[in-house]
DNA sequence: GGGATATAGTTGCATCCGCAACTATCCCGA
DNA sequence: TCGGGATAGTTGCGGATGCAACTATATCCC
């Protein structure tokens, strides 16, 4: 579901032969063909991204992601679950994040005295100037790369559009009509 | 950067502070909030839909997206390279993906006559069978947690304005000013 | 108090990915 | 015809992911 823009319309044949119906009563074209702008951005944007903060700064999209977090709370720290839960990855995978992390002094773990379940992951020193040095370069990336591409109106449509989607996506499936 | 709507101003304080100068002159808070909304969406869309694809099929998000892309042109054929290029992935993911495929005999490659460098990746009438068994249910989920997100005209502009995105970084990294 | 249950986090495992290096093939010019 | 260079694809390798199972801690209720 990846095209571009090359959407012939023998190609629609082809695809509503193979599946014995008409495409389009499956996913309205106009859907589809958001679908498939949606993947290729994210697409384009991610891969551009990533490797400049990797170049400049050695640091993934992943590890800028989660040091943001951290950054943007007062003492610089935050749950585990919780942090998990913000930068939008699993439970395991924010545990050997930290880890890596950790490993770089970019970041501290430490028990919670009143609940013993509960880690707080910690911004060190050491990690607020790495993400100090690393965070201009890569903001003002996503301003040229993304932010310039469009006018401030229509940026405007598409936070309220993307908004509306993740908002319908929220949490556990849910029964549609 | 993945941050959904608790965007509270102390955060932001909190953020330049670190920065050391008022984090929106490096990202204007608008683009910042588009930014988060799709990372956010894009991540629970493909979480939800890849899981129910899998649960459904047995088939990962990216194996229907080559499949979808050989089913789409006409004898069902595609070079490697270019296969690689519509479904977004590198060429080393596509031989191995093209790899599994083959295993399930989905999808079987043949190397070209003319051009001995040139293989082509040809869908199978088994693999045709498994993407018409997979397709309806995965098409209307796009539709229902996508599609059904939005009003026609503000799909449309979602699609105009990730579009102008992703032709905005098409290819290689251009010199900004 | 003590065991059932819930929650927080980690680890085992299998999978998947991309980059860089490598192989195979083709093309072009001398 | 031969050698250099371009192109297509694969493989070695390191790294990252998520799910399910597991450990540790807390809580609830009898």
């Amino acid at each position: 579901m990846a095209t571009e823009q090359h959407h012939g319309d023998g190609e629609v044949a082809e695809l509503s032969a193979i599946l014995g119906v008409d495409a389009g009563t499956l996913l309205e074209p106009a859907v589809a063909r958001a679908w498939i702008a949606l993947l290729t951005a994210y697409g384009r944007l991610t891969r551009a991204l990533s490797s400049e903060l990797m170049d400049s700064s050695g640091m993934s999209l992943a590890d800028f992601d989660v040091m943001a977090q951290l950054a943007r709370v007062e003492g610089h720290s935050l749950r585990m679950t919780e942090l998990a839960d913000v930068a939008l990855i699993s439970k395991s995978g924010l545990t050997r994040r930290v880890d890596r992390l950790a490993i770089n002094g970019w970041v501290t773990r430490r028990r919670c005295t009143e609940d013993g379940r509960v880690h707080w992951a910690t911004l060190t020193p050491l990690g607020i100037k790495a993400f100090r040095n690393a965070a201009p370069a890569h903001l003002r990336a996503v301003a040229q790369r993304f932010g310039a591409s469009l006018p401030a109106r229509e940026m405007e449509q598409l936070t309220s559009g993307l908004r509306k989607i993740a908002a319908a996506n929220a949490e556990r499936v849910r029964e549609g009509a």
